[in-house]
DNA sequence: TGTACATCAGTGAACGCGCGTTCACTGATGTAC
DNA sequence: TGTACATCAGTGAACGCGCGTTCACTGATGTAC
Protein backbone atom coordinates (compact mmCIF):
# COMPACT_ATOMS: atom_id res chain seq x y z
CA UNK A 1 0.00 0.00 0.00
CA UNK A 2 2.47 2.51 -1.27
CA UNK A 3 1.75 5.85 -2.00
CA UNK A 4 0.84 6.57 -5.30
CA UNK A 5 1.52 10.64 -6.33
CA UNK A 6 -1.60 11.35 -8.87
CA UNK A 7 1.12 11.10 -11.72
CA UNK A 8 -1.16 9.80 -14.89
CA UNK A 9 -0.18 10.01 -18.44
CA UNK A 10 -2.39 8.13 -20.39
CA UNK A 11 -6.29 9.55 -20.67
CA UNK A 12 -7.76 6.58 -20.02
CA UNK A 13 -6.39 5.02 -16.56
CA UNK A 14 -6.42 1.27 -17.51
CA UNK A 15 -7.44 -0.04 -13.85
CA UNK A 16 -9.27 2.60 -12.88
CA UNK A 17 -11.26 0.53 -10.37
CA UNK A 18 -8.81 -1.12 -8.61
CA UNK A 19 -6.69 2.32 -8.20
CA UNK A 20 -9.56 3.94 -6.78
CA UNK A 21 -10.06 0.45 -4.15
CA UNK A 22 -6.33 1.21 -3.72
CA UNK A 23 -6.26 4.51 -2.60
CA UNK A 24 -9.63 4.01 -0.79
CA UNK A 25 -7.83 1.48 1.26
CA UNK A 26 -5.35 3.86 1.56
CA UNK A 27 -7.53 6.79 3.36
CA UNK A 28 -8.73 4.67 5.47
CA UNK A 29 -5.45 3.46 6.69
CA UNK A 30 -4.16 6.81 7.65
CA UNK A 31 -7.80 8.90 8.60
CA UNK A 32 -10.51 5.43 9.35
CA UNK A 33 -13.61 5.17 7.32
CA UNK A 34 -14.59 8.96 7.82
CA UNK A 35 -11.47 10.16 5.35
CA UNK A 36 -12.67 7.68 2.13
CA UNK A 37 -14.18 9.91 0.01
CA UNK A 38 -14.68 9.61 -3.76
CA UNK A 39 -12.91 13.05 -4.03
CA UNK A 40 -10.05 12.18 -1.99
CA UNK A 41 -9.78 8.70 -3.55
CA UNK A 42 -9.70 10.31 -7.23
CA UNK A 43 -7.52 13.26 -6.44
CA UNK A 44 -4.99 10.10 -4.94
CA UNK A 45 -5.42 8.50 -8.68
CA UNK A 46 -5.03 11.99 -10.32
CA UNK A 47 -8.80 11.90 -12.31
CA UNK A 48 -11.44 13.40 -11.61
CA UNK A 49 -14.01 12.85 -8.57
CA UNK A 50 -16.51 12.52 -12.11
CA UNK A 51 -14.52 9.67 -13.46
CA UNK A 52 -14.67 7.47 -10.11
CA UNK A 53 -18.88 7.09 -11.24
CA UNK A 54 -18.11 5.01 -14.16
CA UNK A 55 -16.92 2.79 -11.80
CA UNK A 56 -19.12 3.03 -8.54
CA UNK A 57 -22.56 3.84 -8.22
CA UNK A 58 -21.18 6.26 -5.62
CA UNK A 59 -19.34 6.87 -1.90
CA UNK A 60 -21.21 3.84 -0.56
CA UNK A 61 -19.66 1.59 -2.95
CA UNK A 62 -16.00 2.77 -2.59
CA UNK A 63 -16.63 2.39 1.18
CA UNK A 64 -17.96 -0.59 1.05
CA UNK A 65 -14.83 -1.48 -1.08
CA UNK A 66 -12.37 -0.56 1.16
CA UNK A 67 -13.71 -2.26 3.84
CA UNK A 68 -13.64 -5.51 2.27
CA UNK A 69 -10.50 -4.96 1.62
CA UNK A 70 -9.43 -3.95 4.86
CA UNK A 71 -11.32 -6.97 6.23
CA UNK A 72 -9.20 -9.03 3.44
CA UNK A 73 -5.90 -7.18 5.17
CA UNK A 74 -7.30 -8.37 8.68
CA UNK A 75 -7.67 -11.91 7.85
CA UNK A 76 -3.60 -11.97 6.49
CA UNK A 77 -2.80 -10.33 9.62
CA UNK A 78 -4.11 -13.31 11.59
CA UNK A 79 -2.82 -16.07 9.09
CA UNK A 80 0.74 -14.60 9.28
CA UNK A 81 0.10 -15.58 13.24
CA UNK A 82 -1.09 -19.37 12.32
CA UNK A 83 1.24 -19.54 9.88
CA UNK A 84 4.80 -18.97 12.39
CA UNK A 85 2.72 -21.61 14.71
CA UNK A 86 5.44 -25.12 14.72
CA UNK A 87 4.19 -28.72 14.44
CA UNK A 88 2.24 -29.36 17.81
CA UNK A 89 1.33 -32.95 18.42
CA UNK A 90 -1.42 -32.38 20.80
CA UNK A 91 -4.65 -31.56 19.61
CA UNK A 92 -6.04 -30.12 22.61
CA UNK A 93 -2.97 -27.69 22.48
CA UNK A 94 -2.61 -27.24 19.36
CA UNK A 95 -6.64 -26.22 18.93
CA UNK A 96 -5.67 -23.53 21.58
CA UNK A 97 -2.41 -22.33 20.45
CA UNK A 98 -3.95 -21.85 16.81
CA UNK A 99 -7.10 -19.83 19.11
CA UNK A 100 -4.39 -18.03 20.97
CA UNK A 101 -2.16 -17.12 17.33
CA UNK A 102 -5.80 -15.63 15.47
CA UNK A 103 -6.40 -13.43 18.78
CA UNK A 104 -2.80 -12.41 18.53
CA UNK A 105 -3.29 -11.70 14.71
CA UNK A 106 -6.36 -9.58 15.48
CA UNK A 107 -5.45 -7.43 17.86
CA UNK A 108 -1.91 -6.95 16.28
CA UNK A 109 -3.94 -5.62 13.22
CA UNK A 110 -5.79 -3.28 15.18
CA UNK A 111 -2.49 -1.86 16.66
CA UNK A 112 -0.90 -1.71 14.05
CA UNK A 113 -3.28 -0.65 11.28
CA UNK A 114 -6.10 1.31 13.58
CA UNK A 115 -7.89 2.84 10.72
CA UNK A 116 -8.05 -0.06 8.69
CA UNK A 117 -9.39 -1.94 11.70
CA UNK A 118 -12.11 1.13 12.43
CA UNK A 119 -12.65 0.47 8.44
CA UNK A 120 -13.89 -3.22 8.93
CA UNK A 121 -16.39 -2.47 11.44
CA UNK A 122 -17.78 0.89 9.89
CA UNK A 123 -21.31 0.83 10.39
CA UNK A 124 -24.02 2.61 8.26
CA UNK A 125 -23.63 1.20 5.01
CA UNK A 126 -25.03 -1.57 3.12
CA UNK A 127 -22.01 -4.50 4.63
CA UNK A 128 -21.70 -7.44 3.60
CA UNK A 129 -25.84 -7.81 1.61
CA UNK A 130 -26.57 -11.53 3.68
CA UNK A 131 -25.56 -12.14 7.70
CA UNK A 132 -24.73 -15.68 6.43
CA UNK A 133 -22.27 -14.15 4.42
CA UNK A 134 -20.81 -12.08 6.77
CA UNK A 135 -19.58 -15.34 8.98
CA UNK A 136 -18.37 -16.98 6.14
CA UNK A 137 -15.29 -14.71 5.62
CA UNK A 138 -12.13 -16.37 6.26
CA UNK A 139 -10.90 -15.13 9.86
CA UNK A 140 -14.46 -16.53 11.34
CA UNK A 141 -14.18 -19.68 9.45
CA UNK A 142 -10.53 -20.27 10.84
CA UNK A 143 -11.78 -20.09 14.54
CA UNK A 144 -14.81 -21.92 13.63
CA UNK A 145 -12.16 -24.76 12.56
CA UNK A 146 -10.57 -24.51 15.56
CA UNK A 147 -13.40 -24.79 18.29
CA UNK A 148 -14.78 -27.87 16.19
CA UNK A 149 -10.93 -28.73 16.72
CA UNK A 150 -11.86 -28.60 20.79
CA UNK A 151 -14.93 -30.45 20.37
CA UNK A 152 -13.28 -33.13 18.59
CA UNK A 153 -10.56 -33.46 20.67
CA UNK A 154 -12.92 -33.89 23.51
CA UNK A 155 -11.62 -31.09 25.10
CA UNK A 156 -14.71 -29.01 24.44
CA UNK A 157 -18.21 -30.59 25.36
CA UNK A 158 -20.18 -30.72 22.65
CA UNK A 159 -23.44 -29.26 24.41
CA UNK A 160 -21.55 -26.38 25.17
CA UNK A 161 -20.25 -25.39 21.40
CA UNK A 162 -22.91 -23.73 20.16
CA UNK A 163 -22.14 -19.82 20.11
CA UNK A 164 -19.04 -20.58 21.52
CA UNK A 165 -17.18 -19.11 19.23
CA UNK A 166 -18.98 -15.73 19.70
CA UNK A 167 -17.66 -15.82 22.89
CA UNK A 168 -14.32 -15.94 22.04
CA UNK A 169 -14.21 -13.45 19.01
CA UNK A 170 -15.96 -11.22 21.39
CA UNK A 171 -13.59 -11.30 24.00
CA UNK A 172 -10.57 -10.57 20.93
CA UNK A 173 -12.32 -7.73 19.49
CA UNK A 174 -13.35 -6.35 22.62
CA UNK A 175 -9.82 -6.09 23.51
CA UNK A 176 -8.91 -4.71 20.25
CA UNK A 177 -11.57 -1.87 20.56
CA UNK A 178 -11.19 -1.04 24.03
CA UNK A 179 -7.45 -0.51 23.46
CA UNK A 180 -8.36 1.74 20.76
CA UNK A 181 -11.40 3.73 21.73
CA UNK A 182 -12.12 2.99 24.86
CA UNK A 183 -11.27 3.23 28.64
CA UNK A 184 -8.36 1.20 28.27
CA UNK A 185 -6.47 3.50 25.90
CA UNK A 186 -3.18 5.07 26.86
CA UNK A 187 -2.42 1.69 28.92
CA UNK A 188 0.53 1.11 30.38
CA UNK A 189 3.38 -0.58 28.22
CA UNK A 190 3.01 -4.19 28.82
CA UNK A 191 -0.36 -3.91 30.18
CA UNK A 192 -2.32 -5.13 26.48
CA UNK A 193 0.05 -8.23 26.52
CA UNK A 194 -0.96 -8.88 29.80
CA UNK A 195 -4.72 -8.83 29.74
CA UNK A 196 -4.38 -11.14 26.36
CA UNK A 197 -2.67 -13.82 28.25
CA UNK A 198 -5.11 -13.47 31.02
CA UNK A 199 -7.67 -13.15 28.59
CA UNK A 200 -6.59 -16.31 27.23
CA UNK A 201 -6.21 -18.53 30.29
CA UNK A 202 -9.95 -17.53 30.96
CA UNK A 203 -11.44 -18.67 28.11
CA UNK A 204 -9.45 -21.42 27.93
CA UNK A 205 -10.52 -23.02 31.26
CA UNK A 206 -13.60 -21.68 30.90
CA UNK A 207 -13.88 -23.79 27.49
CA UNK A 208 -12.10 -26.76 28.69
CA UNK A 209 -14.09 -26.66 32.30
CA UNK A 210 -10.57 -27.13 34.41
CA UNK A 211 -7.42 -25.78 34.71
CA UNK A 212 -4.96 -26.72 32.10
CA UNK A 213 -2.14 -28.91 32.99
CA UNK A 214 0.86 -26.71 33.89
CA UNK A 215 2.92 -27.56 31.09
CA UNK A 216 0.44 -26.72 28.80
CA UNK A 217 -0.48 -23.49 30.01
CA UNK A 218 3.00 -22.42 30.21
CA UNK A 219 3.31 -23.76 26.19
CA UNK A 220 0.06 -21.43 25.65
CA UNK A 221 1.34 -18.20 27.64
CA UNK A 222 4.81 -18.88 25.71
CA UNK A 223 3.00 -19.21 22.50
CA UNK A 224 1.43 -15.17 22.98
CA UNK A 225 4.48 -13.89 23.15
CA UNK A 226 6.37 -12.30 20.07
CA UNK A 227 9.48 -13.68 18.96
CA UNK A 228 12.49 -12.48 19.77
CA UNK A 229 13.37 -8.50 19.41
CA UNK A 230 10.26 -8.16 17.38
CA UNK A 231 8.64 -5.85 19.69
CA UNK A 232 10.82 -2.85 21.54
CA UNK B 1 -34.64 13.38 26.54
CA UNK B 2 -37.77 14.39 25.09
CA UNK B 3 -37.10 16.41 21.42
CA UNK B 4 -37.31 20.50 22.39
CA UNK B 5 -38.09 22.55 19.43
CA UNK B 6 -36.54 25.39 18.58
CA UNK B 7 -38.77 27.52 20.85
CA UNK B 8 -37.44 30.78 22.85
CA UNK B 9 -38.69 33.76 24.03
CA UNK B 10 -36.25 35.69 26.16
CA UNK B 11 -33.04 36.98 24.51
CA UNK B 12 -30.84 35.57 26.74
CA UNK B 13 -31.40 31.78 27.11
CA UNK B 14 -30.96 30.92 30.83
CA UNK B 15 -29.38 27.61 30.88
CA UNK B 16 -28.16 27.53 27.28
CA UNK B 17 -24.77 25.61 28.24
CA UNK B 18 -26.82 22.68 29.54
CA UNK B 19 -29.36 23.40 26.39
CA UNK B 20 -27.01 22.76 24.09
CA UNK B 21 -25.58 19.53 25.86
CA UNK B 22 -28.55 18.00 26.11
CA UNK B 23 -29.09 18.49 22.28
CA UNK B 24 -26.18 17.21 21.65
CA UNK B 25 -26.75 14.47 23.61
CA UNK B 26 -30.19 13.85 21.38
CA UNK B 27 -28.50 14.24 18.09
CA UNK B 28 -25.92 11.13 19.13
CA UNK B 29 -28.61 9.51 20.47
CA UNK B 30 -30.15 9.55 16.55
CA UNK B 31 -28.04 9.93 14.55
CA UNK B 32 -24.51 8.65 16.33
CA UNK B 33 -21.50 11.05 17.22
CA UNK B 34 -21.02 12.06 13.87
CA UNK B 35 -24.35 14.05 13.97
CA UNK B 36 -23.30 16.03 17.28
CA UNK B 37 -22.21 19.61 15.50
CA UNK B 38 -22.13 22.67 16.74
CA UNK B 39 -24.99 24.18 14.04
CA UNK B 40 -27.22 21.10 14.33
CA UNK B 41 -26.99 21.84 18.28
CA UNK B 42 -28.02 25.33 18.30
CA UNK B 43 -30.59 24.72 15.91
CA UNK B 44 -32.26 22.43 18.18
CA UNK B 45 -32.06 25.32 20.87
CA UNK B 46 -33.39 27.71 18.81
CA UNK B 47 -29.91 29.64 18.96
CA UNK B 48 -27.56 31.25 16.59
CA UNK B 49 -24.33 29.02 15.63
CA UNK B 50 -22.28 31.44 17.21
CA UNK B 51 -24.00 31.49 20.66
CA UNK B 52 -22.31 28.27 21.35
CA UNK B 53 -19.08 29.65 21.47
CA UNK B 54 -20.09 31.77 24.53
CA UNK B 55 -20.15 27.78 26.49
CA UNK B 56 -17.42 25.66 24.59
CA UNK B 57 -14.39 26.32 23.15
CA UNK B 58 -15.45 24.46 19.61
CA UNK B 59 -16.92 21.71 18.51
CA UNK B 60 -14.77 19.14 20.45
CA UNK B 61 -15.73 20.35 23.41
CA UNK B 62 -19.59 19.60 22.47
CA UNK B 63 -18.75 16.45 21.80
CA UNK B 64 -16.97 15.61 24.28
CA UNK B 65 -19.66 16.84 26.70
CA UNK B 66 -22.08 14.71 24.71
CA UNK B 67 -19.63 11.79 25.10
CA UNK B 68 -19.86 12.29 29.00
CA UNK B 69 -23.51 12.57 29.04
CA UNK B 70 -23.93 9.06 27.10
CA UNK B 71 -21.48 7.61 29.54
CA UNK B 72 -23.65 8.30 32.18
CA UNK B 73 -26.41 6.80 30.32
CA UNK B 74 -24.54 3.77 30.00
CA UNK B 75 -24.18 3.92 33.56
CA UNK B 76 -27.36 4.17 33.79
CA UNK B 77 -28.58 0.89 32.17
CA UNK B 78 -26.46 -1.34 34.07
CA UNK B 79 -27.28 0.28 37.89
CA UNK B 80 -30.85 -0.44 36.62
CA UNK B 81 -29.94 -4.00 36.18
CA UNK B 82 -27.94 -4.61 39.11
CA UNK B 83 -31.01 -2.48 41.22
CA UNK B 84 -33.35 -5.15 40.10
CA UNK B 85 -31.50 -8.22 41.63
CA UNK B 86 -32.73 -9.96 44.70
CA UNK B 87 -30.51 -10.42 47.44
CA UNK B 88 -28.36 -13.57 47.46
CA UNK B 89 -27.01 -15.03 50.30
CA UNK B 90 -24.05 -16.82 49.11
CA UNK B 91 -21.15 -14.26 48.04
CA UNK B 92 -20.02 -16.17 44.91
CA UNK B 93 -23.15 -16.43 43.14
CA UNK B 94 -24.17 -12.95 44.52
CA UNK B 95 -20.62 -11.10 43.04
CA UNK B 96 -21.39 -13.71 39.36
CA UNK B 97 -24.90 -12.31 39.33
CA UNK B 98 -23.64 -9.06 39.34
CA UNK B 99 -21.44 -9.35 37.31
CA UNK B 100 -23.91 -10.66 34.86
CA UNK B 101 -26.15 -7.76 35.38
CA UNK B 102 -23.98 -5.28 34.91
CA UNK B 103 -22.96 -7.33 31.49
CA UNK B 104 -26.59 -7.39 30.26
CA UNK B 105 -27.28 -3.86 31.26
CA UNK B 106 -24.15 -2.93 28.72
CA UNK B 107 -25.90 -5.27 26.30
CA UNK B 108 -29.33 -3.78 26.81
CA UNK B 109 -27.95 0.10 25.96
CA UNK B 110 -26.00 -0.92 23.37
CA UNK B 111 -29.40 -2.49 21.76
CA UNK B 112 -31.67 0.15 22.70
CA UNK B 113 -29.20 3.48 22.16
CA UNK B 114 -26.62 2.40 19.34
CA UNK B 115 -26.56 5.98 18.21
CA UNK B 116 -25.26 7.01 22.15
CA UNK B 117 -23.20 3.60 22.78
CA UNK B 118 -20.93 4.77 19.77
CA UNK B 119 -21.04 7.82 21.21
CA UNK B 120 -19.55 6.39 24.47
CA UNK B 121 -16.59 5.08 22.49
CA UNK B 122 -15.94 7.61 19.73
CA UNK B 123 -12.55 8.82 19.15
CA UNK B 124 -10.00 11.30 17.89
CA UNK B 125 -11.29 13.62 20.63
CA UNK B 126 -9.42 15.05 23.73
CA UNK B 127 -11.33 11.72 25.83
CA UNK B 128 -11.53 11.76 29.59
CA UNK B 129 -8.07 13.58 30.07
CA UNK B 130 -5.95 10.84 31.76
CA UNK B 131 -6.33 7.16 31.50
CA UNK B 132 -6.26 7.04 34.79
CA UNK B 133 -9.52 8.80 35.61
CA UNK B 134 -11.21 7.01 32.40
CA UNK B 135 -10.61 4.21 34.61
CA UNK B 136 -12.45 5.64 37.46
CA UNK B 137 -15.63 6.04 36.06
CA UNK B 138 -18.42 4.08 37.42
CA UNK B 139 -19.54 1.22 35.97
CA UNK B 140 -15.46 0.27 35.57
CA UNK B 141 -15.73 0.82 39.45
CA UNK B 142 -18.37 -1.72 40.03
CA UNK B 143 -16.97 -4.42 37.76
CA UNK B 144 -13.74 -4.30 39.83
CA UNK B 145 -15.74 -4.57 42.60
CA UNK B 146 -17.47 -7.57 41.57
CA UNK B 147 -14.19 -8.97 40.89
CA UNK B 148 -12.65 -8.09 43.88
CA UNK B 149 -15.72 -9.63 46.05
CA UNK B 150 -15.17 -12.71 44.10
CA UNK B 151 -11.62 -12.83 45.29
CA UNK B 152 -12.59 -12.10 48.53
CA UNK B 153 -15.19 -15.18 48.59
CA UNK B 154 -12.16 -17.48 47.44
CA UNK B 155 -14.05 -17.95 44.06
CA UNK B 156 -11.43 -16.33 41.69
CA UNK B 157 -7.75 -17.15 42.90
CA UNK B 158 -6.08 -14.03 44.02
CA UNK B 159 -2.86 -14.59 41.17
CA UNK B 160 -5.46 -14.57 38.47
CA UNK B 161 -6.97 -11.64 39.42
CA UNK B 162 -4.93 -8.99 37.93
CA UNK B 163 -6.64 -7.81 34.34
CA UNK B 164 -9.04 -9.86 34.83
CA UNK B 165 -11.49 -7.64 35.12
CA UNK B 166 -10.39 -6.24 31.63
CA UNK B 167 -11.25 -9.37 29.97
CA UNK B 168 -14.63 -9.58 31.34
CA UNK B 169 -14.84 -5.93 30.12
CA UNK B 170 -14.11 -6.91 26.87
CA UNK B 171 -16.34 -10.19 26.21
CA UNK B 172 -19.46 -7.89 26.77
CA UNK B 173 -18.30 -4.61 25.01
CA UNK B 174 -16.90 -7.38 22.09
CA UNK B 175 -20.34 -8.83 22.11
CA UNK B 176 -22.06 -5.64 22.03
CA UNK B 177 -20.05 -4.13 18.95
CA UNK B 178 -20.30 -7.29 17.25
CA UNK B 179 -23.91 -6.88 17.43
CA UNK B 180 -23.78 -3.38 16.14
CA UNK B 181 -21.69 -2.88 13.39
CA UNK B 182 -20.12 -6.38 13.33
CA UNK B 183 -20.59 -9.77 11.50
CA UNK B 184 -22.60 -10.89 14.26
CA UNK B 185 -25.54 -7.89 13.09
CA UNK B 186 -29.09 -9.02 12.04
CA UNK B 187 -28.28 -12.26 14.07
CA UNK B 188 -30.98 -14.40 14.40
CA UNK B 189 -34.00 -13.41 17.47
CA UNK B 190 -32.35 -15.40 20.53
CA UNK B 191 -28.90 -15.46 19.08
CA UNK B 192 -28.08 -12.63 21.10
CA UNK B 193 -29.34 -13.72 24.34
CA UNK B 194 -27.78 -17.40 24.10
CA UNK B 195 -24.35 -15.96 22.96
CA UNK B 196 -24.75 -13.59 26.12
CA UNK B 197 -25.28 -16.94 28.18
CA UNK B 198 -22.80 -18.34 26.94
CA UNK B 199 -20.40 -16.01 27.56
CA UNK B 200 -21.72 -16.01 31.23
CA UNK B 201 -20.92 -19.59 31.31
CA UNK B 202 -17.75 -19.54 29.64
CA UNK B 203 -16.55 -17.01 31.72
CA UNK B 204 -17.42 -17.65 35.31
CA UNK B 205 -16.32 -21.09 34.78
CA UNK B 206 -12.67 -19.50 33.60
CA UNK B 207 -12.66 -17.04 36.85
CA UNK B 208 -13.60 -20.05 38.85
CA UNK B 209 -10.92 -23.05 37.62
CA UNK B 210 -14.41 -25.45 37.50
CA UNK B 211 -17.65 -25.45 36.64
CA UNK B 212 -20.45 -24.19 38.31
CA UNK B 213 -22.76 -26.66 41.00
CA UNK B 214 -25.45 -27.12 38.94
CA UNK B 215 -27.90 -25.35 41.09
CA UNK B 216 -25.62 -22.14 40.86
CA UNK B 217 -25.29 -22.43 36.85
CA UNK B 218 -29.31 -22.90 36.99
CA UNK B 219 -29.81 -19.50 38.92
CA UNK B 220 -27.29 -17.71 37.07
CA UNK B 221 -28.67 -18.41 33.76
CA UNK B 222 -31.95 -17.25 35.01
CA UNK B 223 -30.86 -14.08 36.32
CA UNK B 224 -29.97 -13.04 33.01
CA UNK B 225 -33.47 -14.03 31.39
CA UNK B 226 -35.67 -10.70 31.34
CA UNK B 227 -38.73 -10.77 33.51
CA UNK B 228 -42.14 -11.28 32.51
CA UNK B 229 -43.29 -10.16 29.29
CA UNK B 230 -40.44 -7.32 28.97
CA UNK B 231 -39.97 -8.15 25.59
CA UNK B 232 -41.46 -9.79 22.94
C1' DT C 1 -35.09 54.73 44.79
C1' DG C 2 -33.33 56.11 40.28
C1' DT C 3 -30.04 56.28 36.79
C1' DA C 4 -25.43 55.76 34.14
C1' DC C 5 -22.81 52.45 32.49
C1' DA C 6 -19.96 48.18 32.32
C1' DT C 7 -20.61 43.61 31.36
C1' DC C 8 -22.57 39.75 29.53
C1' DA C 9 -25.05 36.71 26.16
C1' DG C 10 -26.88 36.76 22.38
C1' DT C 11 -27.55 38.16 16.74
C1' DG C 12 -26.65 38.26 11.69
C1' DA C 13 -23.72 38.04 8.00
C1' DA C 14 -19.98 36.14 6.06
C1' DC C 15 -15.54 33.33 5.13
C1' DG C 16 -13.67 29.13 3.18
C1' DC C 17 -13.85 24.28 3.13
C1' DG C 18 -14.73 19.57 1.32
C1' DC C 19 -18.30 16.89 0.29
C1' DG C 20 -21.64 14.01 -3.16
C1' DT C 21 -23.46 14.36 -7.37
C1' DT C 22 -24.98 15.87 -12.17
C1' DC C 23 -24.45 18.05 -16.66
C1' DA C 24 -22.84 18.48 -21.31
C1' DC C 25 -18.69 17.61 -23.27
C1' DT C 26 -14.41 15.38 -25.60
C1' DG C 27 -10.51 12.43 -26.29
C1' DA C 28 -9.25 7.58 -27.07
C1' DT C 29 -10.39 3.00 -28.46
C1' DG C 30 -11.79 -0.57 -31.25
C1' DT C 31 -14.86 -2.67 -34.59
C1' DA C 32 -17.49 -3.25 -39.25
C1' DC C 33 -16.93 -2.96 -43.71
C1' DT D 1 -5.18 -2.25 -45.17
C1' DG D 2 -7.77 1.97 -44.54
C1' DT D 3 -11.48 4.54 -42.90
C1' DA D 4 -16.20 5.82 -40.75
C1' DC D 5 -18.30 5.63 -36.71
C1' DA D 6 -20.19 3.71 -32.31
C1' DT D 7 -18.77 3.12 -27.84
C1' DC D 8 -16.32 3.86 -23.87
C1' DA D 9 -13.77 6.41 -20.20
C1' DG D 10 -12.46 10.26 -19.08
C1' DT D 11 -12.83 16.05 -18.39
C1' DG D 12 -14.37 20.58 -16.54
C1' DA D 13 -17.64 23.34 -14.59
C1' DA D 14 -21.19 23.78 -11.64
C1' DC D 15 -25.06 22.82 -8.14
C1' DG D 16 -26.34 22.85 -3.28
C1' DC D 17 -25.22 21.29 1.19
C1' DG D 18 -23.72 21.54 6.07
C1' DC D 19 -19.85 22.26 8.45
C1' DG D 20 -16.50 25.14 11.92
C1' DT D 21 -15.36 29.50 12.89
C1' DT D 22 -14.85 34.72 13.05
C1' DC D 23 -16.39 39.47 12.77
C1' DA D 24 -18.65 43.60 14.27
C1' DC D 25 -22.78 44.31 16.35
C1' DT D 26 -26.85 44.87 19.84
C1' DG D 27 -30.21 43.75 23.28
C1' DA D 28 -30.60 42.55 28.18
C1' DT D 29 -28.83 42.45 32.80
C1' DG D 30 -27.17 44.01 36.93
C1' DT D 31 -24.23 46.90 39.76
C1' DA D 32 -22.17 51.41 41.71
C1' DC D 33 -23.32 55.49 43.24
Amino acid sequence: MSSSAPVRTAYHHGDLRNALIAAAAELAQSGGPASVTIRAAAKTVGVTPTAAYRHFAGHEELLAAAKERALELLAESMNAELARLPEIADPVLRALVNLAAIGRGYLNFADAEPGLFRTCFAHGMAMSPSPRRARENKPFLRLNEAMDDLVAAGYLPAERRPMAEVTVWSVVHGLATLYLDGPLRAAEEGARDQALERSVEIITVGLGGAPLPAEFAAMLQASLRPPEGERS
